[in-house]
DNA sequence: GATAAACTGTTTACTAGAATAACAATATGG
DNA sequence: CCATATTGTTATTCTAGTAAACAGTTTATC
């Protein structure tokens, strides 16, 4: 069924619409926001900073040392195969290490360097001032609601 | 400074972590749930439905008929020239149509077809359908409250 | 113990989304 | 009139990501 909604109202030719039917779409309004600390990351990191994905890799390297690539990419919810030039990245720059495993040739862990845990703590207060100057608008109370709720999604990870 | 926060422990050669610093962050818990969001939405609409950008630029157009490709563009939050392909699929597929404006003639404001419209208030039934099952763990306080945390961090938009 | 199945890291090829810069046609403001 | 701005468009480039295949290795099954 096409029935208008009471939000919307027409005129002779011209329309008006109170209510966009998109800002009520809780994926529509995930998307813009996204965008925006997306952006402000990239900003705030600056030219040669992380991109968000590398500094999730390195904060689950420096938090968990030893990972294996695979047990990487599943937490990231990536493939594989994509992790590859994330850790690339991250080794050329020094901040991590692949390593051999005994009990098992086909893995390399993960570890992270000394130079890769200074780097991580100083691009982490990066990314809180960052996020604490972009959502300065919102409480803390609102800050741990909006996770809360994030997380209620998210439980369809997996 | 790169002092562990509480919510961390080392022991011997393990290292437990009960709360990953990711996990503390809006921009890494926005992204994850956009991901689900985004793929739950194509798998709804299936192999040839929309993309989700496409049913946005549908939807304004379906609501504000006659807006030009730059105000489209502009309300999107996108270039111009990104929304060439955008539009050129949904005048392809017969929903809409681009009309000269008398007055102006570098303007071409698009206007829904019929079909459009028919096309979009179906679309817009399943996207509300792919949302309400995706989303049936949250109430409906609780949807709102995050489409207005979301609208705080949409603030900076513009 | 042999053989099938599964897993790991990797490369290659591909797709989607988006930005940037340039352009011709047209409109607007001094 | 002339400079400036706007509109839609094309071409180019970038990033993020998937999918498929592969060699090396490990695990499971008979």
């Amino acid at each position: 069924m096409a029935s208008l909604r009471k939000t919307e109202r027409q005129t002779d030719d011209e329309t008006l619409v109170e209510t966009p039917d998109l800002e009520e779409f809780i994926g529509y309004n995930l998307k813009r926001a996204y965008v925006i600390v997306q952006a402000d990351f990239r900003r705030a990191l600056g030219e040669d900073g992380f991109a968000p994905r590398v500094f999730s890799a390195l904060s689950l390297v420096v938090q968990y040392p030893n990972v294996t690539q695979s047990g990487l990419a599943r937490m990231l919810g990536i493939e594989r195969s994509g992790l590859v030039a994330i850790v690339d990245e991250l080794e050329r720059r020094g901040l991590l290490k692949r390593t051999h495993v005994p009990g098992d040739r086909r893995v390399q862990a993960l570890v992270p360097t000394d130079k890769g845990a200074k780097a991580y703590a100083e691009a982490r207060a990066a990314v809180r001032a960052h996020e604490d100057a972009l959502l300065a608008n919102l409480s803390g109370d609102e800050k741990a609601t909006l996770i809360g709720l994030l997380a209620k999604i998210r439980a369809h990870e997996g």
